[in-house]
RNA sequence: GGGGGCGUAGCUCAAUUGGUUAGAGUCCCAGAUUGUCGAUCUGGUUGUUGCGGGUUCGAGUCCCGUCGCUCCCGCCA
């Protein structure tokens, strides 16, 4: 006999019993009758009951056992008499007679309770992340991480795709987030960087003739964390796929993407292919580049409306080159007055200057804003908004990203209170036709909006326009129940037209040729029109694990300050490793937080 | 960098307008217990109320500062 165990601690029906087996697995729970104990045993697999007889000369070491030592049993499976099955568990048909034990690793009082429902604080979850592993539901979680990945590369390898791998030290990028930095010790002063993502590795993998290339990549970026943003690395469904258009983009990942949320979930998916929707279509129904498609409330554009209208508030936004927003939701005309307090507080909170409504009640139009507007206004906003009796019409006006921004957040809080978002369903949408260009209000000037590297619709002609702001990229994003699963593009391969879009968001030729002279030259030397996308991986994982904290798919994370606090990393050098790297420590603040 | 929330026993939480020696459950320890399955019963230990300062006759409670965790804004091509 194996010896460690014949079976797992999920294995045993009442099929083995009379047979002799030997288990491993960790003491979960104990019940110590005084002349008869019991202890559940519990491995990945499940829980056997394990019954241990006072006439055995172990009886009193398992006696003395703490829950989440580890040891092995071997004895006869026995069935359990009718009375004592235990129907909640698999095994619960039959129980291990102990013969034989030997404690493999007996284990010290826990800082975490792992036999209840409360996980903890989260702190010590992750200081003792190998403990808080063990609990069933982060079994789960992270065996679903696995699972998914696995089907990712199942699915990418089937539809023509090689996994190539990429340096993991590379060289800083100027444009994009902060990157982690690695001080080389053979060039001092010089430093590689974390990739942030292989994007120009991919690019160039395309221009080397690998035709189709994915990758589960690590991607490393020092910005600040969010409940469904891990600190500092990441993995993305990295692809790229030469001589395609949009179109041949998105088809392989619906394809790709449906069936892994269809195979890990039995919520209902979109069908493919997913709804487009214009990013500027977005920005008006939504508010936002990744709305949250599950909610049944589209916003419109009614700034021509109140244009002339006897609303003066409003009619100076607009005379401003403001917009107004409005919002419409159906059947809730009977809400209480509390109700519209609370929604006026929440945007007031968000920056608006207020919000209006009408409510639709009774054949009548009531609210604040009613007494302004003239019939013909009443009626043609109920036309444009599709209301009627028993609806009501909230309404933003600021400037246009302003209104958009607040119009979107009360659009989400109006759901989450009224609880209007679709059950069990994942909603997918592509957003298109982002803006190559924005005007960046810090720096004063224009600058890319999203990836330097997408291609310009239009090319060159679009480019030389004069209108840089109203020019469109092939950049897409595909967003689910609200969350931004990833973003692509088709890439600029043309080097003339790349150094223009560079020219237009303030580098100078010599700046490019500097920074990518050799993105440059490979498209010099023959480049196939290529593009591709980058799916977060996580947030994948996240969505199908039902949770909004990317740290519960994640064995283990760093904290929101981006610590390990299992490892302790950062941690503090020794002297011989700052002098080998040619640093020199140079702290303003007081480091006595350091070293712990 | 900024804002909100939280911080009382290993863990989850109480503690009247500021009023006696800060409690309960759980964990842990000891004892009892032959059919439990979140076993049960009896007893017991566990505290710089995050830290520092202030107000007060008196502070877990009020004020100031600070630290930690978390959520959000900035940031995230």
């Amino acid at each position: 006999m194996h010896p460690f165990r014949s079976h797992t601690c999920g294995e045993l029906r009442a099929g083995h019993a009379g047979r002799k087996s030997r288990l491993s697995g960790w003491v979960f729970r104990k019940r110590d009758h005084g002349s008869l104990l019991f202890i559940d045993l519990r491995d990945h697999y499940g829980i056997t009951q394990v019954v241990v007889q006072p006439d055995r000369d172990f009886f009193e070491t398992c006696r003395g056992l703490r829950p989440e030592s580890v040891i092995t049993v071997t004895g006869l499976v026995e069935p359990r008499s009718a009375d004592t099955v235990n129907p909640s568990l698999p095994t619960g048909e039959v129980e291990l007679l102990a013969e034989q034990l030997a404690v493999e690793s007996a284990a010290d009082p826990l800082p975490l309770y792992l036999a209840g429902d409360d996980p903890g604080p989260e702190d010590l979850r992750l200081k003792y992340r190998y403990l808080d592993l063990r609990r069933e539901e982060m079994q789960r979680k992270i065996a679903l991480r696995a699972d998914v990945v696995a089907s990712l590369r199942r699915r990418m390898t089937a539809h023509g795709f090689r996994e190539f791998q990429t340096p993991i030290l590379t060289c800083s990028s100027p444009e994009g987030a902060r990157d982690y930095l690695v001080p080389s010790r053979v060039h001092p002063g010089k430093f590689y960087a974390l990739p942030q993502a292989p994007q120009l590795f991919k690019q160039l993998l395309m221009i080397g003739g690998m035709d189709r290339y994915f990758q589960v990549a690590p991607c490393f970026r020092d910005e600040d964390a969010r409940a469904d943003r891990s600190p500092g690395e990441f993995y993305q469904l990295d692809i790229e796929m030469s001589f395609v258009t949009q179109e041949d983009v998105f088809a392989v990942v619906e394809d790709v993407i449906a069936g892994v949320f269809r195979e890990f979930s039995d919520w209902t998916v979109d069908e493919t292919p997913f709804r487009r929707i214009p990013y500027r279509e977005a920005m008006v129904k939504y508010g936002t580049d990744k709305p949250d498609l599950r909610i049944p409330i589209e916003m419109a554009d009614v700034t021509e409306m109140f244009r002339g209208s006897g609303f003066n508030a409003f009619r100076s936004v607009v005379e401003k080159s403001g917009a107004v927003r409005a919002i419409p939701v159906r059947g809730i005309a009977d809400r209480p007055r509390s109700f519209f307090d609370r929604m006026v507080e929440f945007a007031v909170e968000r920056g608006a200057g207020g919000l209006a409504y009408l409510v639709w009640s009774g054949g009548g139009v009531k609210g604040p804003l009613a007494k302004f507007l003239s019939e013909a206004d009443r009626s043609g906003l109920a036309a444009r908004c599709g209301v009627g009796d028993g609806d009501v019409i909230f309404f933003v006006a600021d400037a246009p990203a302003r209104a958009a921004a607040i119009g979107g957040d009360v659009r989400v809080r109006l759901a989450r209170d009224l609880d209007l978002f679709e059950k069990k369903a994942f909603r997918f949408g592509w957003v298109v036709d982002f803006p190559m260009f924005e005007f960046d209000e810090t720096l004063g000037r224009i600058a890319f909006s999203h990836n330097p590297f997408s291609m310009p619709q239009g090319g060159m002609a679009a480019l030389e326009s004069g209108d840089p702001l109203g020019v469109t990229a092939f950049q897409y994003d595909i967003v689910c129940n609200g969350v931004e699963l990833s973003s692509g593009a088709i890439r600029n391969h043309s080097p003339e037209i790349m150094l223009k879009a560079f020219e237009i968001a303030g580098y100078s030729r010599g700046e490019v040729e500097e920074r990518f002279g050799f993105m440059l030259s490979a498209f010099r030397h023959g480049a196939p029109p290529h593009g591709g996308i980058a799916p977060g991986i996580d947030r994948i994982v996240m969505l199908l694990a039902g949770e909004t904290n990317i740290r519960e798919v994640i064995a283990f994370p760093m904290n929101q300050r981006a610590q390990d606090l299992m490892m302790n990393a950062p941690s503090t050098v020794s002297e011989r490793q700052l002098r080998e790297l040619h640093l020199k420590l140079d702290l303003i603040r007081d480091s006595g937080r350091e070293g712990m």
